[in-house]
DNA sequence: TCGAATGATTTAGA
DNA sequence: TCTAAATCATTCGA
């Protein structure tokens, strides 16, 4: 028996062994092997082991040669098989516990909050939609367009550092996957390599690429958290209003002073004025009563500015009016005035004048400033004639609209004095902020 | 740095 | 749901 057939044959008995051991997939015994013989088969399998674990002090021609031996050797390609099936055996009874695909949960929502965030996709203004969105839950004006395009900048270098690291990953995983595949392609030529472990061991690497993605994800999502909560923070910062927005209101604070409660549309319309929202709008009135009400004496001065300031309005309103009455121009009164609030459009434009000075205007019908003007001229003639206690109560005129309770509603009713389509019902809160 | 001013929030009541 | 009232938190000017 020449060298090689008795490799093979003692190799014959060795995948014989194995395999009922570990497949229970035994083949018939070759012939002189009844399995009486174990001895001699022990002593063939430590040849051949001993050949194999020296093969490496042998010189690489000896080596080369001997490999080129077993490679030739017509028992090969069945003894290559046999292996690769037990391979592919253990293989997957050690995959089946480990290899199920289930989508991971948190990358579903660390890939949903990219997306959301614009930082991942296609790029659509670079969470411009986050950054609104925050806008309006907090109730702020629109007119941040620097903190939004701070934010706007920041979270594109973060969409920038992510893909470009990404693309880094994907790049490396797919550079290292061609590397190991070359190499078990190579060792498949002498070794049993199954292109399904060729498959397994890609979808390992990629999981370990995908493991390391999901760190860059998390990261990112971090850095996108920490960006909105400081973007929210800054907007949530109290800011004083303009000046102009703080003199549009008190104008229209004191021009009502029977009834600070401006209509929705009246809202609407200062808010617009002033560059806020309507709940600042709600905000800025329900502060301003209250601490009206509470110190009258320290807002005399301020009231007193107001009342002058729009008295000469009140007489070129009123003066326009006669003048528009007796020459039956279309004109509308107070048309240009000068600078003082002017709500020609908004909904209290035109009133009923009931209840002034107790008397009744039935039907007749003046523009909304001039009976804000007539309250301020009142006031200031009650001030100059040494009007003091406010809540003591005028009998005939209370110039604040207060009753001896404190409250303006009691004194007169607002939605049906000022205008029948508003009330203080309809003031907006905005605690849902 | 301190106190007043002021915008926002919370709570209770109608 | 809105308002009054109290309170908080920040800004601003001396």
């Amino acid at each position: 028996m020449d060298e090689q057939a008795r490799i093979m044959q003692a190799l014959g008995g060795v995948s014989l062994a194995g395999h009922s051991v570990q497949g229970g997939m035994a083949l018939p015994p070759p012939h002189g092997h009844d399995g009486t013989d174990g001895d001699g088969r022990k002593q063939d399998i430590g040849d051949i082991l001993h050949q194999i674990m020296t093969i490496t002090d042998q010189s690489l021609d000896e080596a080369q040669a001997k490999k080129h031996g077993l490679n030739c050797h017509r028992m090969k390609p069945a003894l290559f098989s046999v292996l690769c099936e037990i391979k592919e055996k253990t293989g997957l009874s050690i995959r089946g516990a480990q290899e199920e695909d289930s989508p991971d949960p948190q990358l579903m929502r660390l890939d949903n909050m990219l997306l959301a965030e614009g930082v991942s996709g296609p790029e659509k203004g670079g969470g411009s939609a986050a950054a609104a969105a925050a806008a309006a839950a907090t109730g702020s004006p629109t007119d941040n367009s620097i903190e939004h395009s701070d934010y706007r900048a920041k979270l594109s270098q973060i969409r920038q550092i992510y893909h470009t690291e990404l693309e880094k990953y994907e790049q490396a995983c797919n550079e290292f996957t061609t590397h190991v595949m070359n190499l078990l392609r190579e060792q498949s030529r002498t070794r049993p390599i199954s292109p399904k472990e060729i498959e397994r061991m890609v979808s390992i690497i990629h999981r370990k690429f995908s493991s390391i993605q999901m760190q860059l994800k998390q990261s990112t999502c971090e850095a996108v958290m920490i960006l909105r909560s400081r973007f929210l923070d800054a907007r949530r910062k109290r800011r004083n209003f303009s000046k102009q927005a703080t003199e549009i209101l008190n104008e229209y604070f004191y021009s009502h002073l029977s009834n600070p409660y401006p209509s929705e549309e009246a809202k609407e319309e200062l808010a617009k004025k002033c560059s806020i929202t309507v709940s600042q709008v709600s905000n800025w009135f329900g502060n301003k009563r209250i601490r009206y009400k509470k110190n009258i004496g320290k807002f005399q001065e301020e009231a007193n500015l107001y009342a002058a300031k729009t008295a000469v309005t009140a007489a070129h309103a009123v003066a326009a009016t006669v003048q528009n009455s007796q020459t039956n121009s279309p004109t509308t009164p107070n048309s240009g005035s000068s600078g003082s609030f002017n709500l020609l459009n908004s909904g209290d434009m035109f009133m009923s004048m009931q209840n002034l000075n107790g008397d009744s205007y039935q039907g007749a019908q003046v523009g909304a400033n001039v009976q804000s003007q007539v309250d301020t001229l009142r006031h200031v003639i009650s001030q100059t004639a040494g009007y003091n206690d406010a809540l003591g109560g005028n009998p005939m005129y209370s110039p604040h609209g207060l009753n001896g309770n404190g409250g303006w509603q009691d004194a007169t009713t607002p939605s049906s004095v000022i205008s029948p389509i508003e009330g203080p019902g309809s003031v907006h809160s905005d605690t849902s902020n």
